[in-house]
DNA sequence: AAGAATATCAACCGCAAGACC
DNA sequence: CGGTCTTGCGGTTGATATTCT
């Protein structure tokens, strides 16, 4: 089955976005919304592959983008959830207020992984969970017909990031745990995200977890997990990082508790 | 001051998988 | 139902910046 390259490549520009492309991308996007990365190029009137400016607007271009300077709290996180996620940078990055997953995946690449390493723990994740399945039916608009043959579009349930929230308490870093509530606060340095209600992003959450994290799925028939799910056995001086406050196992009931 | 070495991160590439035809 | 298209993900590259010698 031969696969078409996502775009022509000649005549096509490459390498670092001038302010006038981003411009371009940002006031196209703007007015038609995102999608369609394949005609878009041509529409917004850019010589770049449709690929090429997803990512440009995903990693960059996107309002709510945090960019540098990550805080104690955040790199906390990224390690514990890449501890029970591995490179699983797209969930990480859900979980992650304004950053995007290349981010993460530099930041973890050039400075968590010697951070860690200086302090002799071992970044390796817990487990490499198997790259995620997506369902047939969720993530996408589908066109399907009425029973009068009319292509009607079905908004079938999509899969967002939801407004990017914490899991987990953030004023009590060494301690981010110790409160079993499920804090939804964001992070200390972050000012640009909205207050939001918390039963309703607790909702949101839920959904998003249960969907796109699909532990069920992911756990299922895995031994190491069902040792994890059973609690009593599971050995924590196997972990890549100092665990005396059982962090990981808290971050991992928090998610437990979001799925029940 | 200058060249080498190292760090950083934006962007590219290939692949997987669902959607579409 | 099979081939093709589209999107999104994670790994990698390479240009630029910074630090070291």
């Amino acid at each position: 089955m031969g696969r078409a390259p996502c775009c022509a490549k000649e005549g096509l520009r490459k390498g670092p976005w001038s302010s006038q492309e981003d411009s371009l991308l940002t006031n196209y996007i703007n007015q038609h919304g995102e999608g369609h990365w394949r005609s878009l190029p041509l529409n917004a009137g850019l010589l770049r592959c449709g690929k090429s400016c997803r990512l440009r607007w995903v990693n960059y271009l996107r309002p709510g983008i945090k960019r540098g300077n990550f805080c104690e709290d955040e790199d906390d996180l990224i390690v514990r959830l890449h501890s029970l996620l591995g490179n699983r940078w797209s969930l990480i990055a859900g979980r992650l207020p304004g950053r995007t997953d290349n981010e993460i995946k530099n930041y973890w690449n050039t400075h968590l992984v010697k951070k860690l390493k200086n302090t002799g723990i071992d970044p390796k994740p817990l487990k490499n969970f198997p790259r995620r399945k997506k369902t047939q039916k969720e993530g996408k608009k589908c066109k399907s017909q009425n029973s009068k043959g009319q292509s009607v579009q079905v908004e079938k349930i999509k899969v967002f990031a939801p407004k990017p929230i914490r899991i987990s308490c953030v004023n009590s870093r060494d301690n981010s745990f110790e409160n079993d509530t499920l804090s939804t606060s964001t992070c200390s340095s972050n000012s640009n995200f909205e207050e939001v209600d918390v039963g309703k992003e607790k909702e949101n959450e839920v959904n998003f977890l249960a969907r796109d994290l699909d532990f069920g799925e992911l756990l299922k028939g895995d031994e190491f997990c069902d040792e994890f799910l059973m609690g009593e056995s599971f050995n924590f001086s196997k972990r890549p990082f100092s665990l005396d406050d059982n962090m990981v196992e808290k971050v991992y009931q928090e998610y437990l508790l979001l799925l029940s």
